[in-house]
DNA sequence: GACAAACGCGAATAATTAGTCGCATTCTTT
DNA sequence: AAAGAATGCGACTAATTATTCGCGTTTGTC
């Protein structure tokens, strides 16, 4: 009755309490750390729970003082740059649209290099991102993350060409969302010089994908 | 001591025994079928053991009877698939290299054409691939082909344009492997149209990708 | 049709792991 | 410093699941 029920409820993933001492939240903290290093060592398998209170020098019992399940470990430590996300594509569409070629091109860029910011500021937690895909429980949240990443690169589309049609907006979003996604994880994982070698690949690409797309003159 | 055994032996996934009866290979028929549907259903995760047999209305013993591990199993289809692609890129390096800009782009096409059909020939064990790739067990396996693929990518290149470094061709490999890859599990599953300009897609960015690296006239 | 080998069975075993609960310890407040 | 709240503990429970093993049945062979 463990496992199923928190599948069943279908996940209450908030935090189950906040920290109200001080040691507590030192605690969270400890908690988190110690599960962002072990799914880096362990490649992407998430740790057991046993593991990540034994790395962060408690007993199971204090996990589950602060977080609802296994689950909500990992989920949390993915959230800030999951939702950074979609902050950031939102951002680019505020600007008034590109006229020309060229200033297209650089809303492109821009686009580009905001995006590529996120992957390096988060370079760490590119293990977590990767067990949470990989683990059937977690998969469908990361899921709706996405769907809005996709419909705002959509979004960003139609923003600089308006006659843009949905249905090949969306398509496109998609494929620069996952190209980007690949490219990156490839990235991070070589030396620096590699990666941004890797980020001229992929903006070639991502021009190469959405020109045909854009009437420019 | 079930369990890590298997790990510890680090696998021996060649099927146990040949069937000697004529039932019996129907039975290893049965089996697969059975993993490939229930990979199927629940979408990327690894079906359990008994789940197999009882889909394949057999006991869980049977299994054992001809595949060593549930790993084995889904290998075992995969295995087709993993193993025609450096058969199919190989291929395309026998040919006399192309000498100008519009050869070139007909040798991309081709290989894009011989690639695509590997997936289109393969689409109902995408599952399986993807849960191959989310397993931490598997995962391994399927890396040593993927750098197989990736070096005859980079094979591929050099035979294109043998003043091509090394390090860039294996670079440019990967990432002619991965947005292949991820495009089109994308494509396959949408609609068969969908697909093609997807492919569509996919092609421009290939050839953006290793235009520049080519010295045509 | 008799014999052995192959096959099929499924209850039992054992490993793994998520999550709980009552007791012990530490902190905060007055 | 005493009470009570918050925190920490870890043995225990319970679920899941891979793999085995001895026994009964089927099949091919002579």
């Amino acid at each position: 009755m463990k496992r199923s029920l928190s599948r069943e409820t279908r996940m209450a993933l908030e935090p189950r309490k906040q920290p109200r001492q001080e040691r507590s939240s030192k605690v969270v903290d400890r908690i988190l750390d110690a599960a962002l290093t072990l799914t880096r060592e362990q490649g992407t398998k998430t740790p057991t729970t046993l593991a990540i209170a034994r790395r962060a020098g408690l007993s199971v019992g204090s996990l589950y003082q602060y977080f609802p399940n296994k689950e909500a470990i990992l989920l949390d430590l993915a959230r800030r740059w999951l939702s950074s996300f979609p902050e950031v594509i939102a951002r680019r569409i505020e600007v008034t649209p590109p006229t020309n070629r060229d200033e297209f091109r650089q809303e492109v860029r821009k686009l580009f290099i905001d995006t590529s910011r996120i992957y390096l500021e988060n370079a760490t937690l590119m293990p977590v991102i990767e067990a949470i895909s990989g683990n059937a429980d977690l998969r469908p949240i990361q899921d709706e993350y996405d769907d809005q990443i996709i419909a705002l690169y959509a979004a960003w589309l139609q923003h600089v060409n308006p006659t843009l049609d949905d249905k090949i907006a969306s398509r496109l979003g998609v494929l620069m969302m996952d190209v980007g996604h690949a490219c990156r994880l490839v990235g991070l994982k070589r030396d620096r010089k590699t990666y941004d070698l890797i980020e001229d690949d992929v903006e070639r690409m991502w021009l190469a994908l959405v020109t045909p797309y854009l009437n420019l003159d």
